[in-house]
RNA sequence: GCCCUUGUAGUUCAAUGGAUAGAACGAGGCUCUUCUAAGGCCUUGAUGUAGGUUCGAUUCCUACCAAGGGCACCA
């Protein structure tokens, strides 16, 4: 349609012997406006010395004469020279239709087909707490690599850990501190939070306890040298398990990572990388090797700085690490078209310096790399403790969330399996809403109560749009009222209006890598959608347009599926 | 000190350089003999400061103010 109206004006245009490159043809913000307009007349009065108004009168004129396409309904000329288009109940009525025929496959687009992309996200580490970052990244990496999958593009999913460090010695000290937090009795859940416990232990004391400190120094070396065999035993179980209760908060979420990359691999790789260009990008300096990023700072980009990538002590650093990291995930997928990252903001300074590095050394992998940084989680009343006084982990917030939403559906007619499912994806979308509404790169204040409010502005609010759309449709088969395009009036409904516009802000979420486009899109027409369902009666026998409202049903459940997928959140049929 | 991010209703967030700056929460009122009231309808309020570019600036540029993050052997 947009294509057809831009002709359109352009034949008007050349009508009136004006020329123009570029027609702006946009939606307005209020429906009252049209469905497109155009800021043409405007733009060009200028320069051809013409009062933008009546431009825009003779524009309208020649539109008028040009045509004859059922789908436009009126032109108008408003405000200081906007042209704008309304379009017909004809054409409403017929991308209603082709959702129906589109159904599961409404909204993609082909922008990125063939494109090869990677994009590692989450990043929790073993033998440590999965947090509310991890949640947080994993929310935002799993809905861009689905809205990227909308767009063509051939994904994979990535997950980077921290398999060595001190905190997994600080996590071992707590272990054979107490004994009993090794107990392999309970399940991996079990096993995975007494690990977390002996980690607080041994992080603790490693801050207050000069000889804890040592002696959790010592520990470090070990695991890193595999040459104990009590530690490796330790070792050996403490990963497994914690990483076992990793793919149960996974599954809970909606993620299926297709490649785990481990931080012990990439020190080697990275080290031999460092060693071969020292003297040549990387240099020495107090007994370290660095990079003097600075060296290659360019005009309208971000100052880069030094960064140490083996320390005095021979160690790698993150750096180096991540050097080796990007050097794997390039032999992995040798073809790879484009690797993101996403991290917090915090990461962003020294990725900078890494993929400077990086690009320096693989001039051809410099615009194949992507890192995208969101903000932090802070809680509202500032208390970082759940209910049961603990440190809010991502894991305590997600059972806390799901707890109150099986409290909340206590009077409901479910079996116990059914509530503890839909609890489950009713509590994940309450969290990974709050995360997703809002443009990533800022902090997020989070509020618990108002996530699970359900309210207004929510996941579960989308979930319940659905919910009742599906009990339309569930009552319409009953009574044998199938969608139909015969009878379909003159009203035009909002979210008739709204529908058409998903594949367009999918393609936009996708170019601009922001979830929060598809969010504020789901809650708009959602809204829609309840006021008419609370003004109408859909499932109507005695109503001719009954069958059309179906349809215009059916329309709604598959825009509002197809996007809650997109933001990686479950859509039950009841709840 | 330098660099990055961000300043919008009381609060939490929107707004490809466009029209009367949108929602939600909060507050007040109305609403189930109708398909799930976790809903709908109505009322109420904002662009940090000072300049600049533009027909037009919340958006772009400059300075200032404020908040968060980063700046060599942690990740």
């Amino acid at each position: 349609m947009q294509k057809e109206i831009k002709k359109l004006i352009k034949d008007a245009l050349e009508n009136l012997e004006i020329e123009v490159s570029d027609i702006v043809l946009e939606h307005p913000e209020d429906l009252k406006n049209g469905d497109y307009s155009t800021n043409i007349a405007l733009a060009i009065a200028k320069s051809i010395k013409r009062n933008p108004r009546e431009l825009a009168e003779k524009i309208v004129e020649q539109i008028l004469r040009l045509n004859v396409d059922k789908n436009i309904e009126k032109v108008e000329v408003a405000g200081a020279g906007f042209i704008n288009f309304h379009l017909s109940k004809k054409f409403f009525a017929k991308s209603v239709e082709d959702i129906l025929n589109t159904a599961d496959n409404f909204g993609k687009n082909d922008s990125l087909s063939g494109k090869k992309i990677m994009v590692e996200y989450t990043d929790p580490n073993p033998f440590k707490p999965f947090h509310i970052g991890h949640l947080m990244t994993n929310a935002i990496g799993e809905s861009l690599a689905r809205t990227l999958e909308y767009s063509g593009a051939d994904i994979a999913r990535a997950n980077y850990q921290g398999d060595v460090g001190l905190h997994v010695a600080k996590a071992i000290y707590g272990l054979l501190k107490d004994e009993k937090l090794q107990d392999k009795t309970g399940d991996h859940n079990l096993q995975s939070s007494n690990i977390g416990k002996a980690y607080a232990f041994g992080s603790d004391a490693y801050e207050t306890d000069e000889n804890a400190k040592k002696e959790i120094d010592e520990i470090n070396k070990k695991v890193y040298l595999r040459d104990d065999e009590k530690i490796n035993e330790i070792y050996n179980w403490g990963f497994k398990v914690t990483m076992e209760a990793f793919e149960d908060i996974y599954k809970i979420l909606g993620t299926k990572f297709d490649f785990y990359f481990l931080e012990s691999m990439m020190a080697g790789v990275g080290r031999d990388i460092v060693k071969e260009n020292t003297g040549k990008l990387f240099e020495e300096s107090d007994g370290a090797i660095v990079f003097k990023a600075e060296k290659y700072n360019e005009e309208g980009h971000p100052k880069l700085h030094t960064r140490v990538f083996i320390t005095s002590q021979g160690l790698p650093t993150y750096e180096t690490k991540e050097l080796g990291l990007t050097e794997e995930k390039f032999k992995t997928k040798p073809d790879m078209d484009l690797s993101v990252v996403i991290t917090a903001n915090e990461q962003m300074d020294y990725m900078r310096v890494v993929a400077k590095a990086i690009s320096i050394l693989h001039p051809e992998y410099k615009e194949k790399m992507l890192h995208i940084t969101h903000g932090m989680m802070r809680f509202v009343g500032g208390k970082m403790s759940s209910r049961k006084g603990n440190i809010i982990t991502g894991e305590s917030l997600l059972n806390d969330t799901r707890a109150d939403v099986l409290g909340r559906m206590s009077g409901r007619d479910f079996s116990s399996e059914e509530k503890d499912k839909i609890s489950s994806d009713v509590g994940v979308s309450a969290i990974k809403y709050s995360i997703l509404k809002q443009s990533i790169g800022g902090d997020i204040i989070y509020d618990f109560e108002k996530s699970i409010s359900f309210e207004g502005d929510s996941g579960p609010y989308l979930q319940y749009s659905y919910t009742r759309a599906n009990s339309v449709l569930e009552k319409a088969q009953n009574e044998n009222i199938l969608p139909d395009f015969e009878n379909i009036g003159d009203e035009i409904f909002e979210v008739e209006k709204m529908l058409y516009k998903f594949p367009e802000v999918v393609l936009r979420a996708s170019e601009e890598y922001e979830p929060h486009y598809i969010a504020n899109y789901l809650i708009e027409i959602s809204r829609a959608f309840n006021s008419f369902y609370g003004n109408t009666l859909i499932v109507n026998k005695e109503d001719k347009l009954s069958s059309y409202k179906v349809a215009l049903t059916y329309a709604f459940s598959f825009v509002l599926k197809n996007g809650l997928h997109l933001l990686g959140i479950k859509t039950p049929k009841k709840m």
